[in-house]
DNA sequence: CGAATTCTATAGCGGGCGCTAGAGAAGAGC
DNA sequence: GCTCTTCTCTAGCGCCCGCTATAGAATTCG
């Protein structure tokens, strides 16, 4: 309640340290980032890293949700401004190309990423039900497009959803080995070729690639 | 060159050493695999491991070699054995669903996540490069294809290539955030719907998925 | 048989891990 | 100014990491 706090005030912004924690997460991961890899990446001393983000699976808990609203956005941004099922999930791939081979940050998804073969309890679980979540926003969003007719109304809503979530994920993991945004952009393009035929007749875009039409 | 060794034989069989140890690296990548977690699983001690493999890192990379031969030679047979890069592809693919989910084996694909977040420093690169290679072979059959007229001459082979692996890097995350055989089934033959249309008219196969034709 | 050779088991090395006690520094309230 | 509260720094805890010295057990050669 009282917003005045006694004592001596931290010496260091505490967001700005969050964001260099995450920058160390997305780089090596959960278990390859040491308490000493993110004191020196924070500038602080470890007593003050437990003091401001208790131990360093609440930290890496903050990290995702500070992650999320930075950098792993573009999906509800996607859903809620483009018209179909089709041009929601192209932009969210093309601007997952962007997002995964941005300048001056980690290459690949750190939801991907981060949390893989990792010993501490919780920690991939956690990330594997966040990317599991994905999966079943696309999914949701497919049968939207089902239900409005834009899809036909025999396709697979689970199997188009998982597909989609592999390839992103298969982009992530490209980042990672080196591919360059327009490596992930057509691979993108060639990826949205695998998409049904429109049920009706006006969708918004053509397919980018070469089609047999 | 002497068939006979001198002094005391090992008790183990060396072999079915290496495949335990195969087994622990595949579930739990390198450096989650503790050498306490391998000598249990080989049900050696700590010295035999070290006088039988070198040290962890030799180890591992004979695991690697060992995986290859064993789980990971589906590849080689379907350039062989397929016509043309189409059928060879998708078979690629659908024999990956099948070895991504092999009941009693760890699931997804060691050359994939067995090496990921890793700090020691060679055995990441070391799988990346197995990966590039990969996708460069996939790059070769597909450039093949072009030549023989079964694709269309203005097809980006690298761009293709680097999708498929892409898609097979996603199954194996799929695979391990719990997808079954069929689920990666029906993924793989969504996947093969994005292929370019055939150049000429006798492709082996049809598209297993709605094609606007 | 004895001697030489090779493997195995116990125990423990140095080092890095996540984390924290204790003392001092730096601000807020009076 | 003084006091109280909170943060920060140094140092180091207990634990587990990869790895190995040493001693004893098992087998071959002469």
């Amino acid at each position: 309640m009282a917003t005045k706090q006694r004592g001596r005030p931290r010496s260091f912004d505490r967001d700005a340290a969050l964001e260099k924690a995450m920058r160390a997460f997305w780089e090596h991961g959960y278990e390859a980032t040491t308490v000493a890899d993110l004191t020196r990446a924070m500038g602080i001393g470890a007593p003050s890293l437990y003091a401001a983000f208790g131990d360093k699976k609440t930290l890496f808990d903050e990290v995702v949700r500070f992650y999320s609203a930075a950098h792993a956005s573009f999906g509800e941004r996607a859903y809620a401004e483009e018209p179909t099922a089709r041009a929601a999930l192209a932009r969210l791939l093309h601007e997952a190309a962007a997002a995964f081979t941005r300048p001056g940050l980690p290459h690949g998804c750190l939801v991907v990423h981060a949390a893989t073969n990792c010993t501490t309890p919780g920690i991939e679980d956690a990330l594997r039900d966040r990317r599991q979540a994905d999966i079943a926003a696309f999914e949701t969003r497919i049968r939207a497009g089902i239900a409005e007719g834009e899809l036909p109304p025999d396709t697979d809503a689970a199997a188009l959803a998982r597909y989609m979530g592999a390839v992103f994920q298969g982009m992530s993991q490209q980042a990672r080995d080196g591919a360059s945004r327009s490596d992930l952009e057509s691979l993108a393009g060639l990826a949205m070729a695998a998409w049904p035929a429109s049920a009706k007749a006006d969708t918004k875009r053509q397919q980018q690639t070469s089609s047999n039409a």
